[in-house]
DNA sequence: AAGGTGACTGGCG
DNA sequence: TCGCCAGCCACCT
């Protein structure tokens, strides 16, 4: 009416700011529990924008070090760890993985029917 | 404020 | 199967 638009616009000493596409994607990743994977399509498909796989690693790749986000449960579509403008990184994540009992092949697969993570229904 | 970037994906040759 | 491409998104200059 009065007001077209009504933004949730934070104060600057809001104790509850507004989430983040980033935010969100942080806070889901720490419902992935240990010894599970999942897609990066798949937080975005949660997350409510279904394309935005990419957006959801350029998120994880925005983490700091000492954050308590389960990055490395994050996986590729393939089942596969992403390696690519990552430095050591993949590795740790791989060995990450492998702690949690999660299996790679030979060619560096996970099998997915096995060790991906979906939410719990709603 | 428009364009560039990238831890993605699915489709096609 | 494998690699290449264009599409898609949120952020950052």
């Amino acid at each position: 009416m009065h007001q077209p638009k009504r933004e949730i616009e934070p104060a600057a000493n809001a104790a509850q700011p507004v989430p983040s596409f980033y935010e969100r994607v942080y806070a889901f990743v720490r419902l992935v529990p240990r010894g599970s994977v999942i897609t990066y399509g798949n937080v975005a498909l949660y997350l409510g924008s279904p394309m935005a796989a990419r957006a959801v690693g350029y998120a994880l790749n925005a983490l700091q070090p000492g954050n308590d986000v389960p990055w490395w449960r994050v996986i590729n579509a393939q089942g596969a760890i992403v390696y690519k403008n990552r430095g050591t990184s993949a590795d740790l994540q791989r060995a990450l993985l492998e702690r949690e009992a999660v299996v790679f092949d030979s060619e560096g697969h996970a099998d997915l029917g096995r060790f991906r993570w979906w939410p719990p229904e709603v």
